[in-house]
DNA sequence: TGTACATCAGTGAACGCGCGTTCACTGATGTAC
DNA sequence: TGTACATCAGTGAACGCGCGTTCACTGATGTAC
C-alpha cells in the first residue's frame, strides 16, 4: 500500500513518448540549453536513459517531434497577432509575433530551424508544408494583386531574418519594445503599400 | 640532416595561431562538419591536443578567429559582386552573393552567425561593426532619400532570412541558378523603387 | 471467474566515443654579458 | 664569438564529462480459453 498512491505512473508510464517531447520543450524552454539530448530529456521525464529508444528510432526523431510542436505554437502565435491580416501595419504585427517568439523561446526556435535534422521526418515535412502555406496565405490576403509565391518568400525570409539576427547578437535584443519598433520599420521599410 | 630539410616546420612552429585558424576553415569548408573542435583543429594542424591553448583562451576564441576571417570573406565577396550599387538591380546581385556565399560556405557561414559564441570578443565585435557598417553603406548608396538605418536592418534581415531559410531546407536550394532567381524575385518584391 | 501465456514497455549496466582543458615535462630560441 | 640562462612553444598523458545507443533482463498488462 505506500507508494501505491501515485503509483499510476509507475512501471508502465502510460504516454511516454508525448511525456518525452514535453520534457524535451521544458528543457528548451528552462535554460540557456539549446540542444537537447535523450538522456536529459529522459532523466526530465523521470524515465531510464534506454526508455525514450522504445518510442523513438533515435535522437533525431524525438527532436522532429519536438519542432513539428513548435510549428503548431508558432502558427498559433501568428494568428494570435491578427488573423486575416489586410494592411502592411496587420503585417507588421505578424512580423513583431515572429521575431518575439524567436526571442521568448529561443530554444524551441533553434531547435525549428536546425541544421543538423532529418528533413525527411513525416512530422516535420508536414509541418513545415503548414507554416509555408501559411505564410503564403498570409501574403496572398495582405496583398492580393501581387504574385504570392515571391512575396511570401520574401516576408518570410525579412522576418526570419530579424529573428535570427536578434537572436545572434547582431540586434540588440534587451528591449522587447525597441525590437519591436525596429521590427516595425524593417516592415514599413520594405513591404509594398497600397496607396493609403 | 635526414629529415633536416622539412624540419622548418619542426618544433616551433612559427605561426601556429594561424595555422589553426587556417586548419579550422579546412574541417569547415572540406566536410559537413558545422562544428569545429578544438582538438579536430590541433589534429590538421599537426599539433598535439595542448597546443591550441598557448594561443587561444578556449574553444570560443578560435571560433571567434575563425568567425572573423569569415566575415572579411563574406565582405569581400560582397564587394566582388558590386561594388558601389545605385540600383535595386545592383542590390539583387548583392543579395545573391550573400546567399550563395552562405550555400557555399555553410560550416563557416553557421560559425559567423552561431549562438554560442562569445560575443564579448574583440575580433568578433570589430568584425561584426564592419559588416554592419558595410551594410548600412549599402542601404545608403541605393536609396539616398530615406532613413538608411531602418532600410539597412531590413535589407540584411532579408537577404539573411533567405540564406537560412534555404540553408535549413524550407526552401530547395539544389539548383545555384533557381536560388539566384528566387533571390532576385525576394528582392525585387520587396525593395522599394525610384521610379525608373 | 481463473489461469497460462504472449507481448509490451520499462530497467540499468555497459560500450565506445570525442570532447575541453590541465599539467608536468622538454626541446628550441634568443638575449646578456 | 662563446657561454649561461630565462623564456617560449611545443608534447603527450591524463582528468572527467555527457553523450547516443544497445542489450539481456523483468515487471506489468491484456487476451484466449
Amino acid at each position: 500500500m505506500p507508494g501505491a498512491t501515485k503509483a499510476a505512473k509507475a512501471y508502465h508510464h502510460g504516454d511516454l513518448r508525448d511525456a518525452l517531447v514535453r520534457a524535451a520543450l521544458g528543457l528548451l524552454e528552462d535554460g540557456e540549453v539549446t540542444e537537447v539530448s535523450v538522456r536529459a530529456a529522459a532523466r526530465r521525464a523521470g524515465v531510464s536513459t534506454g526508455a525514450p529508444y522504445r518510442h523513438f528510432a533515435d535522437r533525431d526523431a524525438l527532436l522532429s517531434a519536438v519542432a513539428a510542436v513548435g510549428y503548431r505554437e508558432l502558427a498559433s502565435a501568428l494568428g494570435a497577432a491578427h488573423h486575416a491580416p489586410a494592411s502592411a501595419g496587420d503585417l507588421a504585427e505578424i512580423a513583431v509575433a515572429y521575431v518575439q517568439f524567436a526571442l521568448t523561446r529561443p530554444g524551441l526556435f533553434r531547435v525549428m530551424f536546425a541544421e543538423g535534422c532529418d528533413r525527411t521526418n513525416p512530422d516535420r515535412v508536414a509541418a513545415v508544408a503548414a507554416i509555408t502555406e501559411y505564410v503564403k496565405a498570409i501574403a496572398r490576403q495582405v496583398i492580393p494583386s501581387a504574385d504570392a509565391e515571391p512575396l511570401a518568400t520574401a516576408m518570410w525570409a525579412l522576418v526570419h531574418g530579424l529573428a535570427f539576427l536578434h537572436l545572434d547578437g547582431k540586434f540588440d535584443s534587451s528591449d522587447a519594445d525597441v525590437v519591436a519598433d525596429r521590427v516595425r520599420a524593417a516592415v514599413s521599410a520594405l513591404v509594398p503599400r497600397r496607396s493609403d
